[in-house]
DNA sequence: AGCTACCAAGCAAGCGCTTGGTTTGGCAAG
DNA sequence: CTTGCCAAACCAAGCGCTTGCTTGGTAGCT
């Protein structure tokens, strides 16, 4: 009965498959309305059991993001090195962050933004560090492209203005339409 | 105690300050992690004399989500009725929908934004029907602008587009920074 | 009298998580 | 090639608590 389509980054081990099904569960039911229950059901184990892996619910919703923000970290970086001109690593990163939004990690970044504050304070610290290393990758390609004339607005902004654009694609995308990509980079 | 501040559109009837009371709730901790007791105790009351005032939970959401969609339509219809041109109607539709998310409005229209899965699926329908209302005046505003020749993407993506960007500024916008409405209509 | 607004008490259901025990696969000693 | 063993993975059952909501009654205003 399990079989939850896979999240790019995730394994499959059985903590993976837990990953990759509590990932699916919690964008569509949300994590409060997700019980243990549904998420053993997924892949087909008893509710009892996940606590061998996890040792919390909550813990499950932190590895989600950890992972996804690890992975997607890992590919902007590629964005930017792949690129020579400023303005070209802006695209990549476009790309990049498209891509991960409505492609292959879709499920796991919706739920990183939308269930940010089911997360405990100090869980909620702890994914806010690695979630500053991701931003600082925007932050310097676009302060760089800044101070060459590209635009005249705060960085910052543009960033904000970005991840806004970005982040509501997942509402209203689907696959069908490809590489709106480019339109994005034209926006820009 | 009770004195949550109010919000626009809403009067403080018993019913009109369960609202606003609500609205405050659900925006800092969600719509599932508020109790009904939370919301009881934020208007001084006793949970279940909630229940004299609306049927549900789901239905205080509901009613939330009608008021702030109502007031914010024709806050829209105004934006476009007090311009002259096409392109001072999208400022003006602009600067209205900044101050539907960021101003008068916010606590509302975010958990309008958040928490709609959490309506079910009849009145997911029935708030959508609402919603396409306030949508149609900007895809007519914009549809007009596009056939002038004023942009050469689809509407209907510019409009997604612009939705990202508008709903993603609760946040990170604090009201000390004035008029970022400026900025935006800049943008486009 | 009748209406609105409320209280006090509690019920049934569902929740996250615990507990104690059982299966499974791999691997090395005999 | 068996045998003994261990850790990882899982089951079956249920505990304690919180939740949305119900019920039956009361105070005060018109």
């Amino acid at each position: 009965m399990p079989d939850t389509p896979a999240i790019h980054g995730i394994d499959n081990s059985p903590r993976g498959r837990l990953l990759s099904a509590a990932a699916h569960l919690f964008r569509d039911k949300g994590f409060d309305r997700t019980t243990v229950r549904d998420i053993a059901a997924a892949v087909g184990i008893q509710s009892g059991s996940i606590f061998h892996h996890f040792k919390s619910k909550e813990d499950i919703l932190f590895a989600v993001m950890e992972e996804v923000i690890r992975f997607n970290t890992e590919r902007l970086r590629q964005a930017v090195a792949d690129a020579d001109t400023p303005l070209e690593q802006l695209r990549n990163l476009v790309r990049a962050e498209l891509t991960a939004t409505v492609g292959d990690t879709r499920e796991a970044m919706v739920v990183m933004v939308a269930e940010w504050r089911c997360l405990s304070e100090p869980k909620q610290k702890e994914a806010l560090a690695l979630r500053e290393i991701y931003e600082q990758i925007w932050l310097d390609v676009l302060g760089r492209l800044h101070r060459a004339g590209a635009f005249h607005a705060d960085p910052f902004i543009m960033r904000r203005l970005l991840t806004g654009m970005i982040g509501w694609t997942p509402n209203w995308f689907s696959t069908n339409r490809r590489l709106s990509v480019e339109d994005l980079a034209d926006l820009i």
